[in-house]
DNA sequence: TCTGGGGTCCTAGGACCC
DNA sequence: TCTGGGGTCCTAGGACCC
């Protein structure tokens, strides 16, 4: 299940005034700030905006729409409206974002089941959502985008051959554009070109898990497994882009102790100990580091924290302006 | 054209040990 | 004076996702 242009249907719900117009949310709502978009509205779209996109961009491509502010508190609790409404089915629920879950089931209508889905999910919220069919968790994934929006698609390994064959790699989740341009210049450009190549192969170029695994991906081959449990936390982290460089060591240390306490702060309503902090250091124009620094004994305070993350950011010697500043906690694996 | 914030996982190289 | 082989752990960077 994944509800369609969720955050910015959340918007309209509470103003309905927008309904119909190009919305876009992100940053402070302001289109001339460092920010990008966290949602379009499907109206926007249809400029070319989208997520990801500047807000400086958007507002070029798109004078007319109302840009606003992002406001996750809010996006939060509806999602977890939508996830109790959910969890009301007798399926076996795994959340995997805000607007996004997985559906255990088992059934012989499929169909049947994700048209009530979407039912209860729109009366119970007032939310769109679209429900991606498939025997494996690869397939229904995919499937979702073919479903949108406010649509059912099914996808498994009897049309997966069909309807993916000759799609760019980069429709398969797990490959962006990036592994798309590599695995271009081996020749690789559809997912059947993909199917084709040598594990061996891609292992040699991509090292020894995720070569394989892209293999597997274009055979539309993955788990099946859906898990209720919910998820333990490997980091919890801050970060900030200014609006304008920071220059002054003074001023930057001052930043970087502020957010390792603003990260304490959430580490301590999770519970769990601290054992490494890591810095992230992003100068201008847009060249990005990280320091870290183990703690001698894992720690829920917040001293021995901003300590580690100052010494961490001690490290950079550089003193080119920065742009972002970020410390994240790690907890015990 | 200007590139957010919050995450996860994999890889490669170096340190270290036997 | 010229330095093996194998394994594990740690760190920083890369890539990706929502």
């Amino acid at each position: 299940m994944d509800l369609d242009q969720f955050i910015a249907a959340v918007e309209v719900a509470r103003r309905p005034e927008l309904k119909g117009r190009p919305v876009v949310v992100g940053g402070n709502g302001d289109p001339t700030e460092r920010a990008v978009v966290a949602t379009a509205s499907y109206e926007a779209r249809e400029f070319g905006v989208h997520s990801g996109m500047p807000l400086k961009v958007a507002v070029r491509k798109c004078p007319d729409a109302v840009f606003l502010p992002s406001d996750p508190p809010a996006y939060e609790a509806v999602s977890e409206r939508v996830m109790d409404v959910l969890r009301e089915l007798p399926a076996v629920v795994e959340v995997i974002g805000w607007d996004e879950a997985f559906l255990g089931v088992r059934t012989d209508d499929p169909e049947g089941f994700a048209a009530h889905t979407r039912e209860v999910v729109l009366a119970e919220t007032g939310l769109s959502c679209s429900v991606g069919i498939g025997d494996n968790r690869l397939r229904a994934k995919t499937a979702t985008g073919f479903a949108k929006p406010a649509g059912i698609y099914r996808l498994t390994k009897d049309n997966w051959v069909e309807v993916m064959a000759a799609r760019p790699v980069t429709a398969l989740r797990g490959i962006g554009s990036r592994t798309g341009k590599k695995l271009a210049e081996l020749g690789v450009a559809t997912v059947e070109d993909l199917a084709r190549a040598d594990p061996a192969d891609l292992a040699a170029r991509f090292g020894p898990a995720m070569g394989p695994y892209y293999h597997r991906l274009a055979l539309g081959a993955g788990d099946t497994e859906v898990s209720a449990t919910p998820w333990e936390p490997r980091s919890r982290s801050r970060e900030t882009t200014f609006q304008q460089d920071l220059t002054s060591r003074e001023e930057i240390r001052e930043q970087v102790a502020a957010l390792a306490r603003r990260v304490v702060e959430d580490v301590r309503e999770d519970g769990r100990p601290v054992v490494r902090v890591v810095v992230k250091v992003r100068f201008a124009p847009f060249f990005t580091y990280t320091r870290g620094v183990a703690l001698d004994a894992a720690t829920l305070d917040a001293d021995p924290v901003e300590r580690a993350a100052l010494a961490a950011w001690e490290r950079f010697t550089d003193d080119r302006p920065v742009r972002l500043l970020g410390v994240r906690a790690e907890f015990v694996r």
